[in-house]
DNA sequence: TTAAATTAGTCGCAACTGCAACTATCTTAC
DNA sequence: GTAAGATAGTTGCAGTTGCGACTAATTTAA
């Protein structure tokens, strides 16, 4: 690669000059865009490649196996945060390859109760040490220490962004 | 909301049974995903909404008003970890709209050097405070020592990952 | 009781983006 | 010098996904 590319600013000059200038390496928003692209890529080699479930289908499945009980599409929706017609998508490849199952909700037929069969039980056994092994993996160039403190920092933001749409608060929901 | 929905699994239980179960909520790539989308759609409304750029002309734009110098598409799509393709079609876009001007390399007359035009320098002076403003919006819920803290375990995890595409990186390859 | 508003879920449409093929140019090896 | 391989950039294609309209069911209000 013999490009003749100047080297860019350094630290020292990064931001002289009215700070009108912004390193996008250095710029969160842009991190994390990249850092999450970088380990969904990463873990679909996993989930995609290995056993053929895209990421609202993998969610799907990780919502259904974590929690035992059956849930509606629209939970789903709401604590992954993804859009009602993604998951809708997802759950019928998911029916069709008899993973999830729905059962129709006497209370309220608008919506229907999912849950996984026995073959969804056991794909979710056996890809959540996989995936669970695959985060270590990604985690390793830190300490348990730092885990723990990368974790709390998360949580911060997500709290401070209002992302705390987790069991917890979900169900909190329905206190009020 | 009348929903019946029963109470997830709580932290005490949550790694009981063989320790196959994953709390969506505690796992890293979701949140990370998550948290990026939620990143992403928060600063959208500076620069989609407002100036009608998408990400990955944000990303060009960024790119070339933080380096003064003219640079090739090859390398803003190295550094942004960007598909070529899609740096392609922003800098056709940015063209357009007299944000980008281009101009041929003579020394080699596959690439061509891009860099801003006055109004894309504008532009950018213009954009960067408020985008600024809105990373420290989002990170407003942490201290100063928590943000310089979790730039840093940000770091090792990108390192870790050989993510670390950054301009010193970028320009360290020239080195090999 | 009935009409208006809300909610669950589905689906068509359009925008986005990665892949891969393609052209043009340059480099390497013989 | 020439052929094979590599590289920069563009474009067609297809897969994905968000948006919004739609149906069906329920709730709220009059």
């Amino acid at each position: 690669m013999a490009t003749t590319l100047i080297p860019g600013p350094r630290e020292e000059n990064a931001s002289r000059r009215k700070a009108s200038r912004l390193d996008l390496f250095r710029f969160v928003p842009f991190r994390l865009n990249r850092l999450s692209a970088e380990v969904s890529n990463a873990l679909s080699s996993e989930y995609q490649a290995r056993y053929g479930l895209d990421i609202p289908e993998w969610r799907v499945l990780a919502t259904l196996g974590f929690r035992n009980d059956a849930c509606s599409a629209q939970y789903i929706s709401d604590c992954t945060r993804t859009h009602k017609s993604t998951i809708s998508r997802a759950v019928t490849a998911l029916m069709e390859r008899e993973i999830v199952e729905r059962v129709e909700n006497a209370e309220d037929r608008r919506e229907f109760r999912l849950r996984l069969t026995r073959k969804g039980r056991a794909l979710y056994e056996e890809l959540i040490p996989r995936l669970l092994r695959k985060e270590q993996e990604i985690l390793s160039c830190l300490s348990a220490q730092e885990r723990k403190l990368f974790a709390a920092l998360l949580g911060k933001i997500e709290n401070g962004l209002d992302l705390v749409q987790d069991s917890q608060a979900a169900d909190a929901k329905e206190a009020y």
